[in-house]
DNA sequence: GGGCGCTATCAAACCGGTTTGCGCCCATGG
DNA sequence: CCATGGGCGCAAACCGGTTTGATAGCGCCC
């Protein structure tokens, strides 16, 4: 048996169609008693409001698109986008809506999603890892889809986009951090950074490169890696050697090389775990001859020995406030930005002081 | 300016709105010289056919829906997901169809999410996480929706549910974990299982049993954990107890306690690591005092040192097959059960003969 | 009692596609 | 020369809702 239609609920209810969906928008009051027989006749026959239906009649489709730009890989072991995601998901179950997600592997194919989410798909969309240079909120624009964009820093007023921000303080977090290590004790600090096509990577590069120099630590060390455990554990490599001169099987301190950094401040956990473990496997103790720090606080983190020393970044937070920011945009809010407080240093045992050789 | 509609195309064209369609879809020939110009008044205009009236009339919505029915720190740790979403994508792209994601915190919030995908916002649904006396394949059943079921074992012929599945063999894979271990010449083997309540869970732990009896060696240790790193620690801790009786600072090896496992079978990766990292922690050393192994090799595990030895459970190849099962029976196929062959035991350095003490 | 305003409801148009019965036109064959 | 048939395209119905101008019914007041 087919599902009950709307003139179905009308004909039993005994009222017109329109009645019905007044009955159910309120868009007009509708009798009391007239309302009960309506509810009644629609339970009865299990209706619910088809969206296709809706979607056609009011140009709402009720759903809203993600597009994930990144390896799979990388997206299951960085632990931000499903955090991000819950939260989003969140505020839209609430409000009835739905999300639509893609992952894509290049940004041709995240274009074509673009024109499809505008062909009656989706009403807005969140713009995650925004580029340099990036096309996309130029994009979105001329489909006519409203979005929103998530960055990790204040956007700048005299910017080009219009576009709704929800921003947090990336810069801050890698100041506290580089603070910590600065006091206790750390002079050869290094970074190592995520790809440094996205905005959010060369923010906290250059807040990390202006911490130091703020400590009059000029020759700030810089990896460029890619959020995976294979480039955290490469850049490790190249920071600190490929063995330790002097390995540690009877107990003592490896020799300290004079430029080896005793400090790593990696741009995520995955890479900060694989780094750490490339650092004990060349025979190097942490934290004594080297301190680690991860970067979104993965549940694991903290559950290591020593725990990682990282940013909790309020990962599902951001994920609500995109969300709540675009359905007041597509329900005619002014574009607005909004900032997100959600970076936390969370200090553990991977950071302590130099150990004294 | 508005989007084109086909009515806009066909006057372009000079032809009726009717015909613009049958030229899109080609469900009745088209004069060659018709179409071009239709085409080109099409992409004059920038149109594309709005999925909202597509929807409506053919009664198809043109995505998927997916519903993930646990922890957002699970779903963030645990990387099945993700790679099994992007897997699905791979598919549902190239087909022109999209997926609806729901992250949800309950079973009621779960069913309510089913109850909406049935009013015309998807056309099936993968089903993932089956419990056992699982209630939601009666429930799409009872709302029309297509589905397919993941799971990893065989499906059962007598099984009340005539959905399709598709299936993985958890079991071998278990088998042969503990055939490397015992043959690696260890015994006294523990489980770290996952949640119970999920059929995968229970299967896997009833294979770990059978593989640990064929072996001749009864008094398996079982622990249920939540696939949380959270989990994975205290588990371990259950296993090994809380410190060793004597501490590595003079490099000897710590006493074996009689009865303490010397190697860990973790249901998944995050489980793992965190109980090595909690072994470590109390001065055992792995693999010489104890082994691990986990599931799902995650891009992390093969960045440890040493190692994690795990089960590649081709998390894509699992996406893209329940895809592609659904679009198949969305399209009127009979409804099937394929297997998957995507696990693989990676042997990396976390297993290796107990140590002789 | 007639005019007025208010409320509750109806009927019809509309959203933008798909589907199908029908008719036109031209070529072909008897 | 006329009947037949096939290739093309048109017009209209339809999908299941929402929206709105019109109307019926009612009470109220002058």
């Amino acid at each position: 048996m087919p599902r009950a239609t709307i003139g179905d609920v009308a004909r039993v209810a005994g009222v017109s169609k329109g009645t019905v969906s007044l009955a159910y928008s309120g868009n007009r009051p509708v009798a009391e008693e007239t309302r009960r027989r309506i509810f009644a006749a629609a339970e009865d026959l299990r209706w619910t409001p088809s969206q296709s239906a809706r979607a056609l009649a009011t140009s709402r489709t009720g759903s809203i698109g993600l597009v994930l730009n990144r390896r799979p890989d990388v997206i299951a072991t960085d632990t931000f986008f499903s955090r991000f995601i819950a939260g989003c998901e969140a505020v839209l179950a609430e409000a009835g809506m739905g999300l639509m997600l893609h992952v894509v592997g290049d940004p041709d194919a995240e274009a074509a999603v673009y024109e499809r989410f505008a062909a009656g798909r989706v009403d807005g969309v969140i713009l995650l890892d925004v580029e340099q240079d990036d096309t996309r909120p130029e994009l979105v624009r001329d489909l006519g889809l409203s979005a929103v964009v998530l960055t990790g820093e204040q956007p700048r007023t005299d910017t080009s986009s219009d576009l709704p921000v929800v921003w947090t303080d990336d810069a801050s977090a890698i100041h506290e951090l580089v603070d910590l290590l600065v006091h206790a004790g750390h002079e050869r600090i290094a970074h190592v950074a995520g790809p440094l096509r996205y905005v959010h990577a060369a923010t906290r590069r250059r807040a990390f490169e202006a911490a130091m120099s703020r400590h009059g630590l000029e020759e700030a060390r810089i990896v460029e890696g890619d959020f995976t455990a294979a480039s955290g554990r490469s850049a490790a490599e190249q920071l600190l050697g490929s063995a330790a001169p002097c390995p540690t099987a009877d107990g003592t301190a490896p020799i300290t090389l004079p430029d080896r950094p005793t400090a790593i401040v990696f741009a995520n956990d995955v890479m900060a775990i694989a780094g750490l473990s490339y650092a004990r496997s060349i025979g190097l103790r942490v934290p004594d001859d080297l301190s680690i720090t991860g970067f979104d606080d993965s549940e694991l983190s903290a559950h290591l020995s020593p725990g990682l020393t990282s940013v909790s970044t309020g990962a599902e937070a951001r994920g609500e406030a995109a969300a709540r920011t675009l359905l007041a945009v597509l329900t005619g809010a002014a574009p607005q930005c909004v900032e997100v407080e959600g970076n936390r240093v969370v200090r553990r045992g991977s950071l302590a002081p130099p150990s004294t050789v």
